[in-house]
DNA sequence: TTATAGAGTTGAACTTGTTCAACTATTTTC
DNA sequence: GAAAATAGTTGAACAAGTTCAACTCTATAA
């Protein structure tokens, strides 16, 4: 099994010896998902967190409305997580469905807990994570209030064009808070 | 000095030892900061994260507009950080000014980063309470988008009652995303 | 290969929220 | 306690984004 991504996207977030590299790499298995399947659906609860290898995946939740809200994409080297879900153990707001065949590595929630206690550096290595995404939400909550749809889309297909090429208009404007009616106009007037 | 609250804050997030307790509180000064003064401005660099012991803050950035977004309110046994600038030693993009006459517990760089090395707990503490408000901001993204001014308006000064009745409306309406005068005319429909 | 479902487009009417300006409280400061 | 600054209100004109409905254009499964 090829644990080179995952390896060095933990390099890049903290300092890890080989040896507690390979310790944490041996806690996960690699699974394939088709398109269009579902790796957590709302209101069952998550046991597993995965690292996407290969492939991509849109996390979303549907409100009351019916409406489709994405969270967020993730492509190669991106986690798929229901914090919520997986740390306190109850029913899950989130729905993970792959975009295309996909290739995770994923951990069970056991695992998960015992490479904490184990391993301190892997609390680190989440702290990191977790601070780094936190800083993405609050610049991404501040561009919702301070940018118009037509910015904020700009600013996505700029910031992820290869995500961008991956999904639909309707997809891009359920990440965006907008219909897709009025994506396609913006995307009209340039 | 009292560090009562700090101490119960942090055992509401992890199990820890009253020693552990006790040697991360030793770390932290305490600080009066008067109404309306700064503890960080936007541009320098935040060489402190605190923890309010009483009053209230605000943590907000003025965008090239001029508009002022505002993050959050820090009230009793809320964190102020800038995590971006205190990881990464960068200027900060906010502002974080007292509301009222506050008091709050502060710990410099130097020393945070002494803890997480000598006390694993601290990586753990910080790695848990990162990822609870990553699902905080989450949820309010989640808001922004399929709730109207009005329904935001109402979930914010139902969620935090107490906060809310030391705000201006400007300050609410800045966190909500919305100008003051449309504010103003949501409270008179009710 | 054709039926069919889903994705994208367009227009008209509508709702939500903004802007600007003038005005009235309410605090703050000296 | 008066003057000055700041906060809140209101209205009218406007801009941004939604809704619904009708249509076209792909994909794709039987």
């Amino acid at each position: 099994m090829n644990y080179n991504a995952l390896k060095q996207h933990i390099k890049n977030n903290i300092q890890i010896s080989n040896e507690d590299l390979n310790t944490i790499c041996s806690y996960f298995k690699s699974k394939s998902i088709k398109k269009k399947d579902f790796l957590l659906t709302q209101g069952s609860i998550y046991k597993y967190e995965g690292f996407v290898l290969d492939g991509c995946f849109r996390i979303f939740t549907i409100d009351k409305k019916g409406n489709e809200n994405t969270l967020y994409f993730a492509a190669k080297d991106w986690w798929l997580m229901d914090i919520d879900s997986f740390m306190n153990q109850t029913p899950s707001n989130l729905n993970i469905q792959a975009l295309e065949d996909s290739e995770v590595l994923l951990i069970n929630r056991a695992d998960k807990i015992a490479l904490y206690e184990s391993l301190p550096v892997v609390e680190k290595l989440f702290r990191v994570m977790s601070q780094k995404a936190l800083v993405a939400w609050q610049r991404r909550l501040i561009r919702n209030h301070c940018e118009t749809a037509k910015e904020r889309y700009h600013h996505f297909s700029n910031t992820y064009p290869n995500i961008a090429l991956k999904l639909t208009d309707k997809q891009i404007a359920s990440y965006l808070g907008i219909t897709h009616e009025f994506l396609s106009k913006i995307k009209k007037q340039g």
